[in-house]
DNA sequence: CTTCGCTTGTTACGGATTGTTACACAATCG
DNA sequence: CGATTGTGTAACAATCCGTAACAAGCGAAG
């Protein structure tokens, strides 16, 4: 039903029925994008199907559940996918969600590919090869291995809400406590170094109760004005 | 018994015995939502049905099953019902499901962009990837994250007139039960901020019974300079 | 090995935001 | 006109977040 309905929307769909299946496929062609439903008929579970993608590839997922269940949504955002929607999804809301997935893909593909050396944004420049911070006035700041590892998160992820917990993934790498406020801490002293502005920040935004988000569009090396 | 509760609830309920009474009925008149039992007294099974009314009609289908079975869950979803509720099912659930239902579909349907690089009304400017909102006069208002995911739900449905069940659903992303009066505190927080006089809205005015309307007109990026 | 300096994790406090309740007032109804 | 219902708003409570302060690591220099 959904492949039909995208296919006339002008989509390539292709259809997968069981994990293997699927592997099957994206070993023998490129996807833009992959629609995963949580709960798979066979062996494997949507969740560890998505961390597999994700282990071997940047393609957007986006996860459909029957149930609307907001354990699921945030584990679903843990494990790497893009964009989640939930139980009565209509056809409209997964084309319009699949729309944007791409959208900001592209975005992001043009401007940041996963480990360019250099990095612009806002007039920053941050290089990824020597670990160094360039701000807009062109001096060079100092920054500790975590700050600079969360700015590199957020630049490599920016137009997109991170949850405490993928940022805690993404930069210490592994090990992950109880409940701590280790990420708020680091968030006050990477908004210290680069928001002009550190009572009202402009680049990183908090959403409460959600995470916060790094709003700068990422920049080609070529594409500063 | 089913009926005799929806009635009590206030819906209009009309109940049909055999699939050749429902295609009578549903000929006859215009209904909000079907509830559908999947196994059927007579000849035809729900699935078909389903697939029966879907063809013709989208109006919302809530599937009843007495057996809670997951196989009979997807492919009931897959018919194109809006929603399935297994065996044990209680009259509130029901109650429940069908308001839920109700509300996703007036809502989505002519809902369609959720997201847009940067909103313009009356003046003002919503930058949704940067989240930030600016007056007429060019000076950016701080927002929290609740007055702002409001006021984008309005900017992205102005003209409409929003129940506080859709504007719950559209900020908050999980839904809530039982009776708060949280949009309207909310409402009187973000007029505070963009109405010139809060105590005689012009942007966002309210319609009693029903919900809130948001009166500008949304301009295009070209529209302004 | 010890000390010093820097970084990072933890805790605590205060302010900001948000959900809830209560009450006043307006609109609607009979 | 009074009764009922719905909304505006203040006040309060619960929660979340920003931030300072401190403690624990960690590495380099002595």
């Amino acid at each position: 039903m959904l492949a039909q309905y995208l296919g006339e929307e002008g989509f390539d769909v292709d259809v997968a029925g069981s994990s293997s299946q699927m592997r099957a496929r994206m070993a023998g062609a490129k996807f833009d994008a992959v629609l995963l439903d949580l709960v798979m008929p066979g062996d494997c579970d949507g969740l560890q199907l998505a961390r597999e993608i994700r282990s071997g590839s940047d393609v957007p997922i986006i996860m459909l559940s029957g149930r609307d269940d907001v354990m699921d949504r945030v584990v679903g955002l843990e494990v790497g996918a893009d964009d989640y929607i939930g139980k009565p999804f209509h056809l409209r809301e997964v084309l319009a969600r699949v729309r944007t997935v791409l959208r900001r893909r592209t975005v992001s593909n043009e401007a940041a590919p996963p480990e360019a050396g250099v990095l612009f944004f806002a007039g920053w420049r941050l290089d990824v090869e020597r670990r160094a911070v360039t701000n807009p006035a062109g001096d060079e700041v100092a920054m500790s291995t975590g700050e600079f590892d969360m700015l590199h998160v957020f630049a490599t992820h920016a137009g997109r809400v991170m949850t405490r917990d993928m940022l805690m993934d993404l930069t210490h790498k592994r090990g992950r406590d109880g409940f701590d406020r280790t990420i708020d801490a680091l968030i006050v002293r990477l908004r210290r170094k680069i928001e002009t502005d550190a009572a009202n920040p402009s680049l990183i935004k908090s959403v409460r109760g959600v995470g916060y988000l790094f709003t700068a569009r990422p920049e080609t090396a070529s594409g500063r004005s």
